[in-house]
DNA sequence: ACCGTATTTGAGGAAATCGTCAGAAATGGC
DNA sequence: GCCATTTCTGACGATTTCCTCAAATACGGT
């Protein structure tokens, strides 16, 4: 048992590292949404309260900081779509309740999604991003016939574009009705990727369990919200 | 006729202080382009080749230059791509031109084309930008019945997306086609709105004239490329 | 040619920002 | 409890950046 305990200890100190680079990662995407990134170094470490030296010990540039930031973003949300689609077969099903979700997060969780937006277009190609995922998906709906596109990365760039441009819009007219704007997004998307406007349709008006349990159930915390605690 | 030539005099300052302005949008345009936007202004004026003061005689922040820097390009983007349909009639082949077009011109004038990415997705819904023209040429194919689709707003939301893909697709990707991809991309919007895909095949496939000889057309000079004539 | 106005210019003091480093605090092993 | 190691911390000198302002230059009218 003494090995179980030294092992737990052994590990605390990591822990603390790993909290304090948390803290740095968080108040980067907080700046990150808000659209400020060049703030000076002591304001970031301000809003991550840990001292000023902390932001050396874990980055060498703002540029660096900003970087993890969007790629943990990135994982969160890759994380979260996987969990919801794993168990459904069919992929035009999977490919439009990530779309409906996804527009849907934007609205629930608008810092993760401006996250997101911030770099959105270098993403769509990039090896890290939500691309990849998607191509696999859409080669999928072309293997099994579901789908029917010549090239299946031209129809990438266009659901890729159209995820993004899907949640700026969400964000840029919070009178429209989110929930609607997904589903019509999403069945145009599908119409795109070969789909008659009637089966297009019909996936986009299946019933959708609510973001925020699922929120909750995939990722209990979500760290997302800036939550300073006690002043 | 001294009338003419006294006011063809009084105009001479204007146009020195015109000079002055777009020698710094130009340099805020190359900066933008390269994606390097927190830069000493000093730095700006000096790549502009004006006095250091010069910048606060035209601009109160950096922001502010930018913005106009941005506002400049998409002029000129608008205008150009005006130039290039006002000829046809088939609200389908109007889109398709445009979206052709631009997706080369990404190709053709890379500094025009990142300077509209680096604010592309905030764009879409703007007032200001290419969004409102799209709109209109899709609420007249719906009308016309050329398109079918539930909302046009949506549709303009995946168009738009679609066409920044596009453009960041043919940056990063410089070992592809960009008029293949910017065709099939062009394809797979049009069965978004509705086209069958013969159609929507048949619409992509015509010729186009040379987006080279256009932009000199339609903009003489162009006053894009950093070209600073003589040392 | 001369003067009033508009514009440009860059030097320079004020302010902001950086990034190091020595010491404090926490941790781990004994 | 004690020392070695790791991590955190913020004060401080060096550097960068800002932006005002007075002088220089170009222009327009007479």
């Amino acid at each position: 048992m003494s090995d179980a305990v030294a092992a737990a200890a052994r590990k605390r100190g990591e822990r603390r590292r790993a909290q304090t680079r948390a803290a740095l990662i968080r108040a980067a995407q907080q700046l990150l949404a808000e659209g400020r990134t060049s703030v000076p170094i002591l304001e970031i470490t301000e809003l991550a309260d840990v001292g000023m030296g902390s932001f050396y010990n874990h980055f060498d540039t703002k540029e660096e900081l900003f970087e993890a930031a969007v790629e943990s973003a990135l994982e969160l949300q890759g994380a979260v779509l996987d969990a919801w689609t794993k168990d459904i077969e069919d992929p035009a099903e999977v490919f439009a309740r990530s779309f409906r979700l996804t527009g849907r997060i934007h609205r629930v969780e608008p810092q993760l999604s401006r996250v997101i937006l911030s770099r959105g277009l270098e993403l769509i190609s990039s090896e890290h991003g939500l691309g990849p995922r998607a191509l696999r998906d859409i080669e999928r709906g072309c293997d099994t016939g579901r789908f029917n596109v010549a090239d299946p990365y031209s129809a990438l760039v266009i659901a890729g574009g159209a995820a993004l441009a899907l949640g700026q819009a969400v964000h840029d007219h919070p009178e429209r009705d989110d929930a609607e704007l997904s589903d019509r997004v999403t069945e145009g998307v599908l119409r795109m990727l070969g789909l008659t406007a009637e089966d297009a349709a019909a996936v986009c008006s299946t019933p959708l369990p609510s973001v925020t349990e699922l929120l909750e159930e995939a990722m209990p915390g979500l760290q997302q919200s800036a939550d300073p605690g006690p002043a």
